[in-house]
DNA sequence: CGGTGTTGGGCGAGCGTTCGCCCATTCAGG
DNA sequence: CCTGAATGGGCGAACGCTCGCCCAACACCG
């Protein structure tokens, strides 16, 4: 009665299993029984337990449980290295799917060496994880992180491991500078630059090939001249905008490996007053929350990382399930957005295309 | 030896404390002692058991381990309704913390109606967190889900939980709008508006009421009708704009209560031809990555949701050690940033400014 | 030589479940 | 009245660990 409200009162002692069969006059295996709907009890027993724990207000112990059973529905996800607009939908879309089939996540980030991750995998290990989803770029050239992966638990990751092993779900890189390329391409643009992200990363690498597929579709010789670096950041973005702005003053449309370096980019242009897209269209890939919202508003090829989310619990899952090795690589579909920024829209969209 | 690997020879079959013990002839009890560091026990006998241990690649389970401590050294984390920009960093901060100091964090999301947000509160109840940290925005008004809170775990909170009883860490929004629109103030405006996200949030209410002090502290009489709602996107930033431009043509200055509307706003200001900062200066909230590679690029006040995130979970593990209530309200330091939208900065920033 | 420490390690119990098997009752059929 | 299948529920064991107490063996001291 003291105005202060002490944690003893907040911490609750949990009522088991045994504090409900006692009060219902039961074994509490049979308790057990009646709560998971397994086993024949009689109705009127059934349903006084039933009140009974919901009078006592039980709550099962999953982790006496897990231990029982020996798998915990719990998955672990792993992170680093990934911008927010990335990291977010990445989780939900996991978050969501793994909630729906009853499975719980815990979240790291590695952040640090190849030490440390090795560390954080065993955390999880401990903690009995069913399963783990690797989203932790940092790591994507670590030999023996892949290990780790391959030989500790049932895992599925967002881009390709060291060592291969674990399955990969995500966008196919190629298709992305595909899209891009072409629309470029087919209003009417010659003389097309790119800006790739790091050309050691499969997804760099990937759109910068398909980016020289498209241009060879049309018989177009790619010239390494027209292709920069920007290393993912709108600074990287402005700096490779400008270097090939100097070396090549002749393009009239430049592909970046993502929105950020394309906000950089069209930075850079604005600065040298060159009009977007009138002087210099510009296409961008990953279509983050603000691109439609730039002026102008930047075409660009959506990736969804939600879906991807999803779809790499979905896959750990049925693996899980079915003690089977899901399939090495799975695509995912872009799809191209359309805006202002690369002259492929006739007008400024309207602000309330997608609203709520 | 079939190509084809198999997920039987993944899932290892876990070693115990009793198969350490077997193979270093002693009792399990004692492999314990020593893996643990307590008891006395021989230099010869430990370093044995050591050895088998690592031999055997003993990995203990923390299941167990919780189930006999009655602590699972884990935390909930509720999130919903946060802006990528917003839930990334706060997630970083708070694993970070919470690893730090040998806690795991179970990620959950609250996107559904209350119903759904009790069982998610449930499920990690079942899971034994020994704490939950709420930043689920879309629950704020929820009386049945602040109870949840108070009585089912010790929690801490990102924003006020509806009823109280949850500490609190964050920003003071009051000096958040004080900070800004001084920062007008002194630039010599004299007509400001405002764009609020919403005003039943406190976030944005407390930036209101800074916003008049500020007016107050130079005998300005705060005029409503120089305060419009965009609803925290940058599209209803881009309408408040418009329709403050209308009712208000003589304003030369807007403190936007987040940099997302305030990137609408400036939008709105361009279609019309005005020019920032000259013909309207912009302030904003949050420093979002894109804030200062925008054009031009945007002031704003710096809120920092990692750290936030940081001691929240600070807080809450202190609160379960101590196994005191923490107090209600804990106050984080804002930062104004000054950048190229409200004329605050003479010149362009370096693009070079802050990388790295 | 017996008492008193100290060292090293055993051991029982308990944490809250699940799982499978066993055992009373009851009731119908022959 | 005896038999045998349902029906309803008990019960032991196991999951892998922690915790505290107990006890043997040895050394030291007076």
């Amino acid at each position: 009665m003291l105005g202060e409200r002490s944690l003893k009162e907040i911490s609750v002692a949990h009522v088991s299993l045994r504090d409900v069969a006692e009060r219902s006059g039961v074994s509490f295996q049979t308790v057990s029984k009646v709560l998971n709907g397994e086993g024949r009890v009689a109705a009127a027993t059934r349903q006084r337990i039933l009140d009974v724990a919901a009078e006592l207000g039980y709550v099962p112990n999953s982790l006496a449980r897990s231990l029982a059973t020996r798998n915990s529905r719990t998955i672990g996800f792993i992170a680093s290295g990934l911008a927010s607009f990335v990291l977010t939908p990445l989780m939900k879309g996991a978050e969501r799917e793994a909630r729906a089939r009853g499975y719980s996540m815990l979240f790291t980030l590695a952040e640090g060496d190849e030490e440390q991750a090795e560390r954080l995998v065993h955390q999880l290990i401990e903690r009995r994880v069913d399963g783990i989803v690797n989203a932790a770029l940092t790591l994507q050239q670590s030999r023996s992180y892949g290990d780790l992966l391959r030989r500790l638990a049932p895992s599925v990751s967002i881009f390709p491991v060291q060592g291969g092993g674990v399955p990969v779900v995500g966008e196919d890189p190629g298709t992305t500078g595909l899209l891009a390329t072409r629309h470029l391409l087919a209003l009417g643009h010659r003389s097309i630059g790119t800006i790739a992200g790091d050309l050691d990363r499969p997804s760099s690498n990937g759109r910068l090939r398909g980016y020289q597929q498209a241009l060879k579709e049309v018989g177009i010789e790619a010239d390494p001249d027209l292709v920069d670096v920007g290393r993912w950041s709108a600074d990287g973005g402005f700096e490779a905008m400008n270097r090939l702005l100097d070396s090549a003053p002749t393009i009239t449309a430049v592909f970046v490996h993502n929105d950020h370096m394309a906000i950089g980019a069209m930075r850079a242009l604005y600065e040298r007053g060159l009009d977007v897209p009138e002087d210099c269209a510009i296409v961008g890939c990953d279509d983050i929350d603000l691109a439609r919202h730039i002026v102008p508003s930047l075409t660009t090829v959506r990736i969804s990382f939600e879906r991807s989310g999803e779809t790499a619990v979905r896959l750990l899952l049925d693996q899980i399930a079915s003690r089977e090795l899901a399939p090495e690589r799975l695509i995912l579909p872009v799809e191209l957005v359309v805006r202002a920024s690369s002259g492929g829209a006739r007008e400024i969209p309207s602000m309330s295309g997608q609203r709520g």
